[in-house]
DNA sequence: TAATCCCCTTGATCCGGATCAAACGTGTCA
DNA sequence: TGACACGTTTGATCCGGATCAAGGGGATTA
């Protein structure tokens, strides 16, 4: 299939790769408002998964590009928008290289959290029992954060006993307590080891 | 510091992440041609250290604001520079999540390997022994990788003892087996489990 | 030449998460 | 109602890589 390039209307698409031997990890998630595909220049290499019902609204790449070449705004908002994609994958590598399996949980739910909180912030004020509802399957989770389906489940069955969390149906979730997932991620050995460093 | 811009002339730059517990994991390698910094838009949020001699070529934010807003050309390529990386980075999440040691060690090599061939083609043939020149220390690779310095070292020492590789110096590796390389990437339970894909 | 430092290597042990294996819902179809 | 498929949970065991702990070298300095 030639390079072309659709936005999300609603739904979620799971981004893969895959290894030759068919092991594969998903590398990221895109929602209503991104975008998938590069609009001008190379061919992306990842695959597009639906993981939901998903609209999408597609462009011919021919119309892309002429809208691209003409309008500077809209070549600014691309840019933007795959840098903030750059930003999030790096807060990946960082969680998927130096993250337990407990962290990684706990960073996948705030982010779940969050994700929703932005959409329907109805629910926002400082009531307990924040409720998400997961985009994904077990098995995805799984594959977005490095994992296996057993500890997964382990991880919110470990949550669930120390009332963290409960679990309704098995895509829903109650969060009582927010702040014990940050405590979570945060907690790790005292040793501390920091270094001269530019920010740029 | 705020949000501003440069170019990298030569040397290496590690982009990195902290966690909170000091742990931290480099999440890209930056080398002469590259850019640091977002160019127009928000700020970035890892942190760039020199890893080796560096000449950098800074640009006040004004200038490159001014030169953006006006020239479309360079703007898409900061476009396509960026988008390069965030598949880059796609790249990296697929071997931090699911690769092992030696795995992580091979493409690690390799991805050096093809850099210097990029740079410095000239003993590209078909000659054996190909000469690369580590551009960053064990601490850094296992940063990079995120594995402990005591598994790079062991994993070095392993393709060493099956005479994949020699170690000079320890910055040096002469590369006897490329392929035996390769293969170590492939190489996994022949478990396969593919599932329909769309290409974008 | 020795002393110190820094980085790397090697060895021994431990543990978190993978793997293997078996239930447990829940929904669909006959 | 039972039979089956599919996703999830739970248990038992194993192993790869982390952790803890000593050694090498190769530089720099006295």
């Amino acid at each position: 299939m030639p390079p072309s390039f659709c936005a999300i209307i609603s739904g979620v698409v799971k981004l893969m790769k895959s290894l030759p031997n068919g092991n594969q990890q998903i590398v990221g998630l895109a929602r209503a408002g991104d975008f998938l595909g590069r609009p001008f220049g190379g061919e992306a290499r990842a695959s597009a998964v639906a993981a939901s019902e998903v609209k999408l609204c597609w462009f011919p790449r021919a119309t892309i590009e002429g809208l691209v070449t003409e309008s500077s705004p809209v070549k600014a908002w691309f840019y933007e928008h795959v840098a903030d994609e750059l930003e999030k994958a790096q807060e990946w590598i960082m969680l998927l290289g130096r993250m337990t399996a407990e962290q990684k949980m706990a960073a996948f739910l705030l982010s779940v959290m969050r994700d929703q909180r932005d959409v329907a912030p109805a629910s926002a004020g400082a009531g307990p029992d924040i409720v998400i509802e997961l985009p994904i399957s077990r098995t995805e989770i799984a594959d977005y954060l490095g994992l296996t389906i057993e500890t997964v489940s382990r991880q919110i069955a470990r949550l669930r006993d120390r009332k963290v969390i409960t679990a309704g149906n098995s895509r829903t979730i109650f969060i009582h307590h927010p702040q014990a997932l940050e405590a979570a991620i945060e907690s790790a050995m005292p040793g501390e080891r920091v270094r001269e460093a530019l920010r740029v």
